[in-house]
DNA sequence: TGTTAGCACTCGGAAGCTAAGAGTGCTAAA
DNA sequence: TTTAGCACTCTTAGCTTCCGAGTGCTAACA
């Protein structure tokens, strides 16, 4: 049987108290809080309710009741409100984001700051490359008389460099040569035949060979860095906060767990695209992270590059303010230049469902 | 009156049985440890002594005694058994930092990565550029179509790069002219007659005006920046580790305090070059910071880039091991091409002597 | 039939108490 | 000068008690 409207009300009322207060939610304070008049007599009953169809659970016998996981899926997915986000809002994100760009020049990690600090949760970011024909361009740039190259990737909106030592000696003007080759070679897309047609010339002790063959590489490296993300945590010492942590022990888990790039990126790369993905704790299948939750997003930086921007936060976080503000980002962000009409219907075209189907708890 | 032969080597086995255990070390369980065989009492009479002189402290009554700040500082400074370090743990550390470096590029993170790995302590590097006239060429790379420009500077070792988004296009063949003006004039010193000699040729609206005045002022930035110090810390979560942090109050303080860049940049930058620098608790000057200490030292990258390496750690951390390791590292690290004769004396010639003279406890 | 008042019951947490144990300081003897 | 012995202190763990918040049930009420 389907929830009835004033159970809906009951449970939405106990998960943004506990949201709010961290508390567990009694019958009494909770009839007060109503405007129309509900006993907390009925009150109970309608919990009782709730508690057998597995919504909420009760640390024990006389401390009130606290939302379950379940709880909180049916609360994202049916209760909660959505917030608008009013246009200045987005105006002044973007504002932020230009500035901090302005300094840090990376994207993801300015996302990241920009989102911890409107929200004050931990904040979580990926830049994700589609890989394939991705560099556009490369230079070689000597340093220290031929022992070291820097060399620039440039692709769509992104540069990359890297320091290459050599144990043998290029010329500058070899290496300018050389830096033509493969840039013609890139442009008429044979970068695979360089290389061997090259060698028989070389011998492949030589500095030469080791350049063209470690620019190559970085090339071959970069482009094919269709999942090779970037991911920047940022503010963990946020998590500090919550009054549920009380438990070093697992807290160090969490931590541990969330330093591990490769974690981040997994746990985010399965979220749908366009959308609000919210994991609530057991839904990311993971031990360490049972308590906290996920909600995030992407936004597109530009063609063939992908942000994954989100937030970690105690599963009783507030979602609503959460995913307004995450989809205020977004939209702030990948309409950083037709920024306009498309602002009126921020949040109401958002769609938070997803994860498991249906609380089976 | 100076401290006897016999209360020094009391005191070094409190201290390090501290740094072992974390438990307050009573007389009896000391007195079995010994070598030489002392009484309990003689050994009480011994710790009363101690602890009139502020070396030690008792948390009741009834609960052993633990070493004071000044204890630390009194068993950094003379009672501590350097370690030697072995040639083959400099290789292996040399090898680890080349691994590393290859697949990161900046030694920075490495570093801090290499010792953090080493020690299990959380561990904080820094990064000091000397300022003036580094920049020794610079590229520019159009990107699309003339309105954004990738801007690349090389330095004596390292490669900076920035994006510049114009809001007026500049011809890909102009700005090949304005970079080799600009290196002209960065190979002739005379940067700063740059932008006024070609302002009057063109508009300041131009997009050649923001795309000169964008890429000197980067160029500038970067010069200036003899106290702009990359900062990087890693796994702060050890800091969880350690048992004297049950309350989660303070800890909190102490990563918010570390994640604060500058912070760290500050409590590193006043130490003696060359040296292995200890910090203990209070002698940081900084609340926050009241529990841990700070071992840190210095290595060369190049001729004006200076790393600095170091440990945040309980105040009962091991400081000889910490030393060691350190030592270990810069020897390694900035030796990396002449590793030879000069190990043996590694730690012999280091001097751990600093913070505030004497212990004023 | 749904709602409410009332009441007995449950259980966790705080407060208070006790006993055990570790460690000290002092004294007196070796 | 060192050590053995002993009284004393103080923390900690474990136990008990008590309070109160909150529940579930029943019976009355609308």
């Amino acid at each position: 049987m389907e929830l009835s409207e004033r159970q809906r009300r009951i449970l939405k009322a106990i998960i943004e108290s506990y949201i709010d207060t961290a508390e567990p939610v009694g019958s009494k304070s909770l009839a007060v809080s109503f405007d129309s008049p509900i006993s907390s007599a009925t009150i109970r009953n309608e919990m009782s309710e709730l508690e057998e169809r597995g919504l909420l659970e009760k640390p024990h016998v006389s401390a009130g009741r606290v939302p379950s996981y379940a709880a909180y899926r049916l609360y994202v997915n049916e209760l909660m409100e959505r917030h608008r986000t009013a246009y200045s809002e987005l105006e002044q994100i973007r504002r932020r984001m230009q500035d901090i760009m302005r300094e840090m020049d990376d994207i993801m990690v300015s996302a990241a700051r920009v989102v911890s600090e409107m929200t004050n949760y931990t904040s979580v970011s990926v830049l994700n490359r589609r890989g394939g024909g991705r560099v556009k361009k490369c230079e070689l740039i000597a340093m220290d008389e031929g022992w070291s190259y820097a060399v620039v990737l440039v692709g769509e909106r992104e540069v990359r460099h890297k320091l290459l030592h050599l144990t043998a000696p290029v010329e500058p003007s070899m290496a300018a040569m050389l830096s033509t080759a493969v840039n013609l070679a890139i442009a008429e897309g044979r970068l695979e035949y360089l290389l061997p047609s090259m060698l028989h010339g070389i011998g492949a002790q030589s500095g030469m060979y080791m350049l063209i063959k470690g620019v190559i590489d970085f090339i071959r490296q970069t482009e094919n860095a269709s999942d090779v993300a970037e991911v920047y945590v940022s503010d963990t010492a946020r998590l500090l906060d919550n009054r549920e942590y009380q438990d070093i022990q697992r807290m160090r888990e969490l931590l541990d767990y969330m330093s591990d790039r490769s974690n981040v990126r997994d746990m985010v790369s399965r979220g749908a695209p366009e959308r609000i993905n919210i994991r609530i704790g057991p839904e990311l299948d993971e031990p360490s992270m049972r308590d906290v939750s996920l909600v995030f997003t992407t936004y597109a930086v530009d063609r063939d590059t992908k942000g994954i921007i989100g937030i970690v936060a105690p599963t009783r976080m507030d979602y609503a303010a959460a995913c307004a503000k995450l989809a205020a980002f977004a939209k702030a962000v990948s309409g950083m230049n037709e920024l306009g009409e498309k602002i009126k219907d921020t949040g109401e075209d958002d769609e938070y469902r997803n994860g498991k189907p249906g609380g089976e708890a």
